[in-house]
DNA sequence: ACAGATTTGTCATAGTTGGC
DNA sequence: GCCAACTATGACAAATCTGT
């Protein structure tokens, strides 16, 4: 992010345009427009790595929020809050100073809340004679009106990834078991086949698996291992229906020879599988659950 | 278990306002 | 002018977290 230095008069202090484009946004805040705090900052928290925020920045606003005395936030009603960093501390479960500061940095840097300055540097409101509030100095808390929409929708864009990484995870789950447990049948049940050839194939696409994967890696890991599934699905279906054929030719038409007619299919081609002496038709009794794709 | 990255706490320094 | 109160920033070391 560009940065500026801008000098104040109370010291120079540096000012990025993310921070000013916040506060243009803290001051075109839709008239009008009221959001309920709790509400908003519940669709923050989970947008959170979205907006660049730590979790500790959020306890601060929290605790930022805590001291506006309204739940309902309208979009021209003023919104400055402040509180010392004291007061901070105390309902931000007693961070060190120098955290504080930083977590208040990040909340500004974020864009969720905008900085007041007084001449001094110090947070504080002066009252007119009336007792009614001229002047505030602290933070600004009016983004969280004039961004509650963004709020809203980067929440569900975010509740919608997670949503979509549990699928490709489930999936890919059920994908590496179907086919370890398809292998296996295999090897089991003595169907012809390269079956080494296969599990190191399975091998290989797992192994590009890295520990934690972004879902696109997940989506292409899953897309290859679902055609390593339908290729080997094929292969032990095939096998199974020949081996049905056979029992039905041996009890109908025993005296016809094999007429060595028989082909393989694709997918036999695909893994390298040859066929070889064929069991007996009680020999898949263990294929008939093969799992179903939907 | 370990190395590297990140976060946190401490300290030093600097700024302004207001009271004496 | 001096000092107290309050705030901010940066440097550095220690602690904690994270990925392999």
């Amino acid at each position: 992010m560009q940065t500026h230095t801008v000098t104040t008069p109370f010291g120079r202090r540096s000012m990025t345009l993310g921070m000013i484009a916040s506060q243009v946004t803290a001051q075109t805040a839709p008239e009008g427009a009221t959001v309920h705090k709790w509400h908003v900052f519940r669709d923050i928290k989970e947008a959170r790595m979205a907006l660049g925020a730590t979790d500790r920045a959020l306890a601060i606003l929290d605790a930022l929020l805590s001291f506006h005395p309204e739940t309902a936030f309208y979009g021209d009603s003023a919104l400055i809050v402040w509180p010392s960093n004291e007061q901070l501390i105390g309902r931000a479960n007693g961070m060190s100073p120098a955290t504080l500061r930083r977590h208040l940095a990040n909340l500004v840097d974020c864009g969720l809340v905008v900085r007041r300055d007084s001449p001094n540097g110090k947070r504080y409101a002066r009252k007119g004679q009336g007792g009614e509030i001229e002047q505030a100095y602290g933070f600004d808390l009016s983004p969280i009106v004039a961004r509650a929409v963004e709020f809203k929708e980067l929440a569900e864009a975010v509740r919608a990834e997670k949503k979509a990484y549990k699928v490709v995870k489930e999936r890919l789950t059920i994908c590496r078991r179907d086919i370890a447990k398809m292998i296996e049948t295999g090897i089991e049940e003595g169907v012809p086949g390269n079956w080494g050839t296969v599990h190191v194939e399975y091998q290989a696409i797992i192994s590009r698996l890295p520990r934690t994967a972004p879902r696109q890696v997940l989506e292409e890991v899953a897309a290859e291992l679902d055609d390593l599934w339908t290729q080997i699905r094929d292969v032990l279906e095939s096998f199974v229906k020949s081996q049905n054929l056979n029992a039905n030719e041996s009890q109908t038409e025993r005296h016809i020879q094999n007429s060595n007619t028989e082909s393989k299919t694709e997918s036999e081609r695909g893994l390298g599988i040859k066929r070889e002496a064929s069991g007996s038709a009680g020999e898949t009794d263990n294929l008939r659950s093969l799992p179903k794709r939907e």
